[in-house]
Parts: C-alpha cells; structure tokens; sequence
DNA sequence: CGGTATCCTGCAGGATACTG
DNA sequence: CAGTATCCTGCAGGATACCG
C-alpha cells in the first residue's frame, strides 16, 4: 500500500539525526574507503574487513539517500557500479579523520 | 560466575571501536551536555531530552569506563553526584561540534 | 558484477517500579 | 538525588541462496 515514508513528528537534535546517517556500524568505514577514491561495489567488499552484501547495499544506499554518495552506473557486461562522495559526503573527510586519529592517540 | 570482559580476539578496525565509545543514542548528547560545564545526574536527565534514566546510567558508566567523563560522589543527603569530561573527553569537544556544524548544514 | 530475497538472532534501548 | 532491577520489543546486522 502506502510505502512512503512516515514521517514522525518527532524533533530529534541535530546529533541524533547525524547518527541515522553516520552512526551505523559500516558507515564511516565506507566513507573512509571513499576518501581516496571512487570505488566500485565489490572493491569497497573486498577493502572493508566484515562487512556483509547485505549491509554494504544498506548503507550505500542510505548514503546515497541522504546525499552522501552518488552512485553511478555503467551499462557494461559485466555491470560496472561506480560509487563516490558527495561535496557534501567530502566534508566529513575531515572530521571522520580527526575522529580516526583521536582513537589512534586514546584507544588501547 | 565469570563476569569478566569477554576478551574477543577481534581486531575490529579503529572507526569501529570510536563508535563503541561514542555512538551510543546518546553518548554525543551527553558529552555535548558535558562541554560547557560539570552536571548532576538530574541535571542531564533534564537537559536532554528522550533520555530514560537506564540510558543515561548506561552511558555514563561505559564513558567512564572509557576514560572520558570522570564521576565524583559527595557524601552528602540528598546524594550529590557530578559528571565531567575528562581532559580525553574534551579531546572530542571540536570533532562533535564539528559534526554539529556539519548537521546544521546539510540536514534539512 | 552488483545486487535481491529470506530467514534468523542478539541486544540496544524503552517503560516502569523500587531503593538507600 | 542518584541510581537498581525487571520486563519487553524492534530492528540492526549476520548468513545464505539466488538472479539479471
């Protein structure tokens, strides 16, 4: 029937709707691997150690939802998929890498 | 009988242990709570809004834990407890209000 | 290659009542 | 005031098989 989005009236703070779009266990991990770089669906399978088909389409696709990622792809055969950062994905670079080294210096 | 940590011999990658520490539903909240000053107990349940009080038990005991809020109890009746970031904690100070920033921009 | 489609499970997180 | 102690539920996330 209706599959749009409910859209519940809750007012959320800021950093609880950064969490929706960051905070899942293979978001960040994504976004890093997409610093570099544009990669392809099972180049970002093969670097991010774990994680699984299921949840790597999940979260690409939140991402790409949420303006993150753009996802392109190419009528090719075999099918070629090319996903990259946004601008806006871009600048969270920064603050994902403060985060990374924050835990190099204090974890363990 | 054994309520030792579970030593699991996983070598979860850096980002991933980060969000053990800070990507609790409300780990940010309170630490972002925690930047202007020290806070009672009631005083955080107060000032953020949605917590329950298991939650905020919970993660405050993991983030002390974790070496970023310190507790200090005073003896007094009523009982009186502070909570304050630990100078670990204020590492994260400019990450979080980055990210705030980042929310203010880009969401909605 | 780049995904769907299912099935399954643990535990994050909520609600509520009680205590020193 | 500053927490415990329980009970309960949804859904994040894993495993596996299949498809165009």
């Amino acid at each position: 029937m209706n599959k749009e989005k409910i859209e519940k009236p809750e007012n959320k703070c800021e950093l609880q709707k950064i969490l929706d779009i960051i905070g899942g266990k293979w978001s960040m991990s994504i976004i890093y691997a997409l610093i570099p770089e544009k990669r392809r669906f099972k180049e970002l399978e093969r670097i991010i150690p774990g994680i699984s088909t299921r949840m790597l389409v999940k979260e690409l696709k939140n991402m790409e939802e949420n303006g993150i990622v753009t996802r392109t792809a190419f009528a090719t055969v075999p099918p070629t998929v090319e996903y990259n950062l946004t601008a806006k994905g871009k600048k969270l670079d920064p603050i994902i890498n403060d985060l990374y080294q924050w835990g190099l210096e204090y974890i363990n």
